[in-house]
DNA sequence: CTGTTAGCGCCTTCAA
DNA sequence: TTGAAGGCGCTAACAG
């Protein structure tokens, strides 16, 4: 492969002069131009990324760090990211934590080393205080989807209570009154996954409002996936209470929850309605179409991007949303009672 | 940040010394070797890897190129990429080619000059002469979901024909007569699609072997996705023709496809069967369940990288299949007549 | 406008 | 077992 050298010998000029037509960084002369960029690409020159990341100190790039790659979730996720990568001309560096927390550490780990200019981190499974470590040496690091104490200025994240709330208070505004709440459980014991926590807050926050006193035995938990949302459903119909709607922790869930259902010949929405979150491609296509409340998760990852990398620029902070807001999407799945 | 000077200056020993217990590539004394270690961890010591590359001339990075990283199709072949590269300890590089041809050549040529050890590439926009170049300048690059003439041992691909047979053929098995075909058209006019070709061959010899002549009019061509798939059927029932059964050129445009169905009050599968080509997420939550032919996209993600990284480090082409069968994945979205 | 030169951080002979 | 030194390819002064 060919090296500056080569194409400087080749046009008969200096690496300086090389470098100088490569960049823009200054004028050269019309003449040396042309040679240069017929030695170029003659030679089909390219430069050494390492060599100009090793001497500039910066990678161009952009790091990553989702949960699964193959989560329609984070494929949005990773969609609003690679918008803004590909704008500031960054490439995109991707790494799964895989929900857990020592290959999250590995992930995070690896695109520090690679030096990525900026990295936004999705993580679930670590603990507070590694996330803050994060946060501290990495001054242009973003967090994506939590809230941590005392770095709201550098997380992206969305308003889960009311999430919660505006999914309870339609289906009260529909007249249901006992309404079952299915939800993520935390595979990891010592972490109170916030989300979880402000949804389920928002839920209660609504029940009381219309003074009805949520009951233990309308929550049930399991998993955030497909698989999950099933056991939770068959789990709550095994109890034997009385419930006209389900909000389910998230559109995979509801998903998993609509299939338990129909597996028990329950009719949706006519027996029991369903209410989702995050608006996922998948939402639309469900029979009924899922009522659910929208997540702008590809927003908000261009948002987390945006953010990181103005952070790489300036080391400043810039002002910019960083609590979105969800809103319902209404569909098919919710009856009015 | 601190370099590999600074570690061994606190160490009391030479910077080979360190290079030696960072990669312990030869024996150092004990003593040395944990005074390196304690200088190491003092200093927060991460090996820059711009610099290592740069002299190893290898960077531990495996490049991926998609169509969209939105899309739930792509999103498992990520995965599968994916589970590889984290096997090997390479970063994995993503671009998306955005199905444009310029984008696309945008995206290979950045992964390119970051050389990025091996390179998987999904190209649909491309023309064949583009890809070849591909691979004939980057030795280790694959093809995945193409076959390129003369480079067959560097793509890995469906048999579509097989596809398309199989979905008819089970089809007619079930006693469809009037089979329409919803397929992709091709943006890009100067390309012929070859899956979609594929598919629409394997739909035809499954009719011809039951004596059908293929009806033009049961074809109806629009955008490989969820849109496509329902302007594709809306059509099709415009032009009032007979039809018991749809094939869809991807699981997509089948949910696009019932989707419009479901408008135009045509139950599926009493009065219309579906059947669609993925697999992916969305067949089993889709009511009723798709039936579909299964492409194992993660498994070919996978098999792609496998045999990429090991064109790097062997530079010669191993053993391993090629060229995928797809099997039928039956639900309910197909009547017996 | 142009060429020379000194690093960027690391690996790898080559001697000792 | 260890250290010195050259070089990977490039950029950015600096001096013409």
């Amino acid at each position: 492969m060919a090296n500056i050298k080569d194409v400087a010998k080749l046009a008969g000029v200096s690496i300086s002069t090389v470098s100088r037509v490569v960049n823009n960084t200054a004028g050269v002369a019309r003449n040396k131009k042309e040679a240069v960029v017929r030695a170029m690409s003659e030679l089909h020159y390219k430069p050494n990324s390492f060599a100009k990341a090793l001497v500039s100190n910066k990678s161009d790039s952009l790091g990553l760090v989702v949960g699964d790659l193959g989560d329609p979730f984070f494929s949005l996720l990773m969609r609003g990211v690679e918008k803004l990568a590909s704008q500031y001309n960054k490439q995109l560096l991707v790494s799964s934590g895989h929900h857990d927390p020592e290959r999250e550490k590995e992930a995070i780990r690896s695109l520090i080393d690679r030096r990525c200019d900026a990295i936004v981190v999705h993580s679930k499974a670590l603990p507070d205080y590694q996330v803050m470590e994060l946060l501290e040496s990495q001054t242009s690091s973003v967090i994506i989807n939590r809230r941590i104490q005392g770095f709201e200025e550098r997380c992206i994240y969305l308003d889960n209570r009311s999430a919660g709330e505006m999914a309870t208070r339609y289906l009260l505004e529909q007249g249901h009154r006992n309404i079952a709440f299915i939800s993520r459980s935390s595979e990891n014991r010592h972490l109170e996954l916030e989300d979880a926590r402000d949804r389920y807050q928002g839920y209660q926050d609504a029940l009381l409002a219309h003074s009805i006193f949520p009951d233990s035995e309308l929550l049930s938990k399991n998993q955030p996936d497909e698989q999950g949302g099933y056991n939770a459903t068959l789990e709550l119909l095994n109890r034997n209470v009385e419930f006209t709607a389900i909000f389910a922790y998230n559109d995979a869930m509801a998903a998993g929850c609509m299939m338990a259902l129909r597996e028990r010949k329950v009719q949706v929405p006519n027996d029991v309605s369903v209410i989702g979150v995050d608006d996922v491609l998948l939402a639309r296509f469900l029979n009924p179409g899922l009522t659910t409340v929208r997540y702008p998760i590809e927003a908000m990852g261009a948002a987390a991007a945006s953010l990181a990398l103005a952070l790489f620029r300036e080391h400043e902070q810039p002002q910019l949303i960083r609590e979105f807001m969800p809103e319902i999407q209404i569909r098919e799945s919710v009856r009015s009672l």
